[in-house]
DNA sequence: AGCACGCCGACT
DNA sequence: GTCGGCGTGCTC
């Protein structure tokens, strides 16, 4: 019997993250599993700490080993595969495994949020009880309030005031309830964004020919209970959503469960309401709006099996299903699936190892799939299912592409070009709706001095400050830090001050201008800060049926308004004009969704792009609707410039306040990876540190070492020690982290 | 992270 | 002489 067992502290401090050795005390023997949240003396005083049980051993290599407290809670535990999981991404990630772990659980220090809304319920006679009480069976104290509290009101009561009253809490209720004395019923508070929704229940529709064929080539391997991995590249309104529930029934056919994975901005009302439509209370929902309370709850819903399927964003790859039959990834190229936090995993990452583990099914879902999944698909390594045609038929918008060079030319200095001016025209005239797309919000994008060239900046990070009409002020979009707003330079005094660039709110401006009849709203994150405000204005857009919506990249998804029959791209340059060699890729991905929302019924609609770059291809395949002819070019110039997918890139990001120790902390580290990895087999390149694109933030200075490479084990190995044993010099002065193919390099 | 140990200055 | 400053280093 291995008695000893292997622990890792949940601390997020580097140092702890280790695995440590504890004895099984004879009162845990059997007790004590893989994944167990467990309770440990730890350092000189012996204070309590959490830790998991990652492993056991039977030898160990120090002697005096101390003992496991206690384990909790059976209920808390960390499923195997998830810990192993865990341990994959450990080394994947090069992390630790404490951060890793910490992420399979609900979040800490918060109590359930359904204590306050559950019903308590006496299970035994009053004598039974009093038996049990007089001779001693019940010995808690807290235990004994409680019954004695039952018997006295009717033989139930609100666990909330039954905690109130008697100072138990929810594990007082839990081991009531596992003796069989009393029954906890669970009238969960929704307060999900369908509360007071009557939602009508939906059947599966007769799919189309090439969602049967989807649907049927996945049901094989999902009946036989075998592994696969699947990408459909699916047009926009192919009718993806309807092949994920039909494949979802068949997971729920043989028992297993559904997760789904969409990206935060697209879990709206009409989104989740298609699925509890179909599948009812069986639904479990994770987004961002949750507090922690009732993010708790769900994962305790999900782990008793109370329901089949989860709908949510990144981290509900993690829901703790006894046996998930299948992972669903809508929108698999959208960036919100890589966490921006350490471990800075990728959920589509994560969903393949848990297929693999979990033995089950994984379906990505695109009109415009990343490169490197399409590559995988092309090359084999995921089965590529394509549907072309959209299910009604609906013919694609015709897209224009208007040269703003030309415009300026032939003197039009406005930011409407003569044939998006008409068609906005013509379109109020028609009482149609159009939506104008401008991916940058605020008023300007920078203040210039015309006499000695001064531009604002922020004073905690290297960026220039947005005019914001809100306020009269400057506004920083990194950090939040404004100020007021001046008519004459700063620093030399001149008032030829000028406003460079346009963002949503001058678009605003000039909309209400040029068109003082139109009705008129914008949505960006200045207007949607509320909770619901999305909803709002998009619910007014379409019920007012209101003549214009100007909006950034957020109101490029998923809503069908039928009404609009003009979709206007103010400026495709912004978005090509990154510093990111994924930059092109985006751009498609934003046009090709942008234009999506044109068109969407019975009357025809129409795209109109304005840019100064109209021969890029990226613009050009968006207009032509053509993924895959996109496809073919950039993936030659990502193999010429030896990008993702034809190599890693590893990305190690130091920060710290003191500009100097940043700069000689990030060369240190340059330093001693090129001497480690210049006998390193494989072809490797180690860029010298250099500062960010945004080399501050936050007074936060930023400077980076960008690693391409084909990564393999030994190779992490080797970084993962260096960078330990560097965040152990650098301390407190710098923090030091590490991001494998990260998807913005700002 | 926390906590103890340790090696130096200002106090009853 | 001692109280306490926080730098350093360890925790199975």
């Amino acid at each position: 019997m291995k008695k000893i067992a292997e622990v890792v502290i949940n601390s997020p401090a580097a140092q702890l993250g280790k695995v440590f050795h504890y004895r099984v005390p004879e009162s845990l023997t059997g007790n004590i599993k893989v994944g167990q949240v467990v309770s440990i003396p730890f350092g000189r005083s012996n204070r309590p700490v959490e830790g998991f049980v990652v492993g056991f051993t039977e030898t160990s290599e120090f002697k005096e080993l101390k003992e496991i407290g206690s384990a909790p809670d059976q209920e808390d535990s960390i499923k195997r595969e998830l810990v192993d999981i865990a341990f994959w991404m450990a080394e994947e990630y090069m992390c630790s495994l404490s951060d890793c772990l910490r992420l399979m659980l609900p979040p800490a220090g918060v109590s359930r949020q359904r204590e306050k809304a559950g019903f308590v319920a006496l299970q035994k006679d009053r004598d039974e009880i009093l038996k049990l009480i007089n001779s001693k069976r019940i010995r808690g104290s807290r235990q004994i309030e409680v019954l004695n509290y039952l018997i006295s009101s009717r033989q139930s009561g609100m666990t909330s005031e039954i905690v109130r009253k008697t100072g138990a809490d929810y594990g007082t209720l839990r081991s009531l309830r596992q003796k069989g004395l009393i029954e906890i019923r669970e009238d969960y508070i929704d307060k999900s964004p369908l509360k007071d929704k009557v939602i009508e229940k939906t059947y599966p529709f007769h799919p189309n020919r090439m969602q049967k064929e989807a649907i049927d080539k996945i049901s094989e391997y999902i009946r036989r209970e075998k592994q696969g991995e699947f990408l459909i590249h699916g047009v926009t309104g192919s009718g993806k959503t309807e092949v994920y529930l039909q494949l979802i029934s068949e997971v729920l056919k043989v028992g297993r469960q559904a997760i789904v994975l969409v990206p935060e901005i697209s879990l709206t009302p009409q989104m989740i309401q298609r699925f509890v439509g179909r599948f009812g209370d069986k639904v479990a929902v994770l987004h961002s709006r949750l507090s922690d309370g009732e993010r708790k709850d769900q994962w305790y819903r999900i782990k008793e099996n109370k329901v089949d399927v989860v709908v949510g964003a990144r981290s509900a790859v993690f829901a703790p299903f006894s046996r998930p039959g299948i992972i669903i990834i809508d929108e698999e190229h959208e960036h919100t699936y890589k966490s921006e936090k350490t471990p800075k995993y990728h959920a589509r990452d994560i969903a393949r190892k848990r297929c693999e583990i979990e033995n089950c099914v994984l379906v990505l879902g695109s009109a415009t799939p990343s490169v490197e999944t399409y590559n995988s698909a092309l090359e084999g390594r995921l089965n590529l299912i394509e549907m072309p045609e959209r299910v009604n038929n609906y013919v694609l918008p015709p897209v224009d592409i208007v040269d703003m060079r030309k415009e300026l030319e032939d003197g039009n200095k406005s930011i409407f070009s003569r044939s998006l001016y008409n068609a906005i025209s013509e379109n109020i005239g028609n009482n149609n709706q159009t939506i104008l797309f401008l991916n940058r919000r605020g008023y300007s994008s920078f203040v210039l001095c015309r006499t000695c060239g001064y531009v604002a900046r922020c004073r905690n990070c290297n960026i220039s400050l947005t005019y914001h009409l809100h306020g009269d002020r400057l506004v920083c979009h990194y950090c939040g830090y404004s100020r007021g707003n001046f008519k004459a330079c700063p620093s030399c005094g001149s008032e030829h001050i000028r406003h460079f660039g346009i963002g949503t709110q001058k678009l605003e401006e000039e909309v209400k201008k040029h068109f003082p009849t139109a009705t008129v709203l914008r949505m960006d994150m200045d207007t949607t800060s509320r909770k619901n405000s999305h909803e709002e204005i998009l619910g007014r857009f379409r019920d007012e049926n209101i003549n214009i919506l100007i909006g950034t990249q957020m109101i490029a998804k998923g809503h069908d308004f039928p009404n609009v029959t003009l979709v206007g791209v103010i400026s495709a340059d912004l978005m090509l004009n990154i510093e990111d060699f994924r930059s092109g890729e985006r751009a498609f991905q934003l046009l090709t969704q942008v234009a999506g929302r044109a068109g969407r019924a019975e009357k025809e609609g129409r795209v109109i792009i304005q840019t100064y770059e109209v021969d890029n291809f990226s613009i050009q395949t968006a207009r032509r609707q053509d993924y895959g002819e996109f496809y073919r070019q950039e993936i030659i110039l990502r193999d010429e410039l030896k990008y993702p997918p034809f190599c890693d890139i590893v990305s190690i990001m130091v920060t710290g306040v003191d500009q100097t120790k940043v700069r000689q902390t990030a060369e240190e580290i340059s330093c001693v990876i090129k001497k480690e990895l210049q006998d390193h087999g494989e072809e490797i390149t180690v860029l010298d540190a250099v500062p960010a694109p945004i080399s501050k933030i936050k007074n936060r200075y930023r400077w980076r070492i960008v690693i391409k490479c084909r990564i393999s084990r030994e190779l992490r190995e080797k970084l993962s020690r260096i960078l330990r044993e560097q965040s152990v010099g650098a301390q407190k002065a710098c923090n030091i982290s590490l991001d494998v193919n990260p998807l913005n390099m700002l």
